[in-house]
DNA sequence: GGAACTTGATTCGATGTTCGAACAAAGTAG
DNA sequence: CTACTTTGTTCGAACATCGAATCAAGTTCC
């Protein structure tokens, strides 16, 4: 990840947690310190119901190795991924692995108010459904699906009388744990990141649903920008839009052709009763020549634009990700015009596909959003 | 900068240089260290002979501080910013000035060999003109017109013979020192964010010239991407190009429109004899009706492709920086097609403009990653 | 089977860094 | 002149890390 401090809690628990080291001797060569610092550090962490002992591995010639483990039974960060209907939650241990997750209905259209309102009660029935009632809650991380800036929501186009909200404080006082709010595009990329496992890697992941949104992760940080609204790109102007009017009140941008919104929007023009945009992606996978082509016109189109943004940032891989993402002739025009349009010495590595992390990426990256806040500021406090 | 070690030598260096701190009192409440652990981080300093004591300061009720500064008859790095027929070298001191600067005649299509021979030479003769030679040369930062991946140059447009070539290697044989090499963009990038001096910023700065690059600066941090290649723009399909060929095999680029190359090929078209960028610049500085009409179509068409950008990075300032960006029409037109083009929110506290740090930008950012690099690696070493 | 070697983990004194209290130096305020 | 401030240094205490020594528990090979 490279974002936590090398020899912190919170690096231990990553390499023990990643099987990078499995014993103290083993920190003790990966983090370049003397075997015995690395067995007070491991103490310490012991000590705090972070990490445990489980029998000993295969010996290498000498003495076996006490094996280490993150604990799963202790202290744990509660991660939501809101939707704009639903919310995913889910617990991630300290090993940052999530140990259970759960959706659950919920309106954004509802109003902060009421939303985090029942977050809050939503939180209780998980925990006390999933059996974590006892254990402890270390920090809660929240995915919202608009732009967040500073743990408040800034200037939301799917989520009416949200503007200006301070999420992060509200659910702080209501959890008393530390809160880290973000866009869900952001969470979504940072969990891909974890999940692909490669350091210093920049990733650019789309989220592509009822509208499009994207996140840029690179070496562990997500790339935020001024106001947090880093990632946008279903308002850049794109030729395929013509021109159509868009919600933003511009005309021809990207979202009026190749958001899933978009694409119910054209096919109930032509006449076609389609509900949802997973009935689109159920037609695409019948073959359905009319929706094929529209997605792939759409497709190509979302292309188009990340041509620019791909040939700019240069990342290591481009990630589709949400309901459009399982579209096959979708993904497969996105990549066309990639091709054809980014320089050669960008693409020539370049990976461009789904993202692997599925449905929980959101609710994975918000967890680590979580975890990453809560391990930073508490480093060796009272058991869990 | 936020990019040094906390309470290192680059760290201080840069407090005291900037006036953060101005005595060894100031510097422990600014680094949250004791008095007697700050002093004797200046001790070490005045020993390298990176800081000096200069006088005392006013009173604030009590004894009065022994005001420090950074010396800048020490050691220095060396900083150049080659151009396609030029070059520009300066002398940077710890404290992150550019003490001298000057520019020499050095045409990059000889090659590697005998440009970096050559450089070698032109750095020899500046450090004897300019009274620096006494002095110790702790590093040398470069800056190439072209791409950069990992201190070797990657697939230049305009640097025949270099692709492949390991400057930083070379260099550093040949002058005993860390060698730091980038992009042209990146270092102007990051010597127009030290010049603003503002931290935290995330900065999008346009090298606008004979060709078109950019970089991307966010928190100090030049952002790379994955082979060294981000910040391109130059080959981005901007519709008012039409289908106009470009150098790099494709059609409808951006650098076919509003690059110097390309105005100068269209104003030659026209039968104009105009040779070269400087000259259009003053034909717009006159009011020339064809050149002002066509430099306007070409800053719209950059405008078109960052304002794709721009919404993406969501950037504090886009500053517009070589030959294009002094002539007022270019830059307004990039203001106009940014402005109707990108979010409100983006573009609401937005600062469009042209670079402060003039033509020495790209010598100061080669200077400040020579600096880092040197500084970073070298700590308490034997006094210059 | 046993001696020699390996690897893992702990103990403990040596080293070095940082802190903070005490103090000296040099002022200001009244 | 006295009381209080601020700056800077000195020095012992506290703490972290290291490395050598030691113990523990293997493997290898004759």
């Amino acid at each position: 990840m490279t974002v936590e401090e090398p020899g912190s809690a919170a690096h231990i628990l990553r390499l023990v947690s990643t099987g990078e080291a499995m014993s103290r001797s083993d920190l003790a060569r990966v983090l370049g310190v003397a075997r015995s610092t690395a067995s007070l550090r491991v103490q310490e962490l012991i000590d705090a119901g972070l990490v445990s002992e489980t029998g000993e591995g295969p010996s290498r010639g000498g003495r076996r190795p006490r094996l280490l483990r993150p604990r799963t039974d202790g202290g744990f960060a509660l991660a939501a991924d809101l939707g704009t209907r639903h919310v995913r939650v889910g617990a991630m241990t300290p090993a940052r692995e999530l140990v259970h997750t759960a959706a659950y209905e919920l309106d954004i259209a509802a109003g902060p108010d009421a939303v985090l309102t029942e977050l809050r009660s939503i939180a209780a029935d998980f925990t006390s459904h999933e059996g974590l009632a006892g254990r402890r809650l270390i920090g809660v991380g929240v995915g919202l699906p608009g732009p967040v800036d500073a743990g408040r929501v800034s200037g939301p186009s799917r989520m009416p009388g949200w503007h200006g909200y301070s999420v992060e404080a509200r659910l702080a006082e209501a959890f008393g744990v530390p809160v880290t709010v973000d866009n869900d595009a952001n969470i979504v990329a940072l969990g891909e990141y974890h999940a692909r496992g490669r350091e210093h890697e920049t990733l650019l992941v789309v989220k592509a649903g009822t509208g499009i949104g994207s996140g840029l992760v690179s070496s562990g940080v997500v790339h935020r920008g001024a106001h947090g609204v880093a990632g946008d790109v279903s308002h850049v102007r794109v030729s395929a839009a013509g021109e159509l009017p868009c919600s933003c009140g511009n005309t021809g941008c990207l979202e009026t052709v190749a958001s899933g919104a978009a694409l119910l929007d054209t096919l109930r023009d032509k006449g076609m009763d389609v509900e949802s945009t997973k009935r689109i992606a159920e037609l695409a996978a019948d073959a359905d020549p009319s929706v094929t082509s529209l997605v792939r016109f759409a497709g190509r189109g979302l292309g188009e634009v990340l041509s620019t943004v791909v040939n700019f940032v240069n990342p290591h891989a481009v990630l589709l990700y949400g309901r459009l993402a399982t579209i096959e002739p979708y993904v497969a025009a996105v990549r066309g015009a990639l091709y054809e349009r980014c320089l050669p010495i960008v693409t020539q590595d370049l990976e461009i596909g789904v993202a692997a992390a599925g449905v929980d990426a959101g609710v994975l990256g918000a967890g680590l959003l979580a975890l990453r806040h809560a391990l930073a500021t508490t480093d060796r406090k009272d058991r869990p």
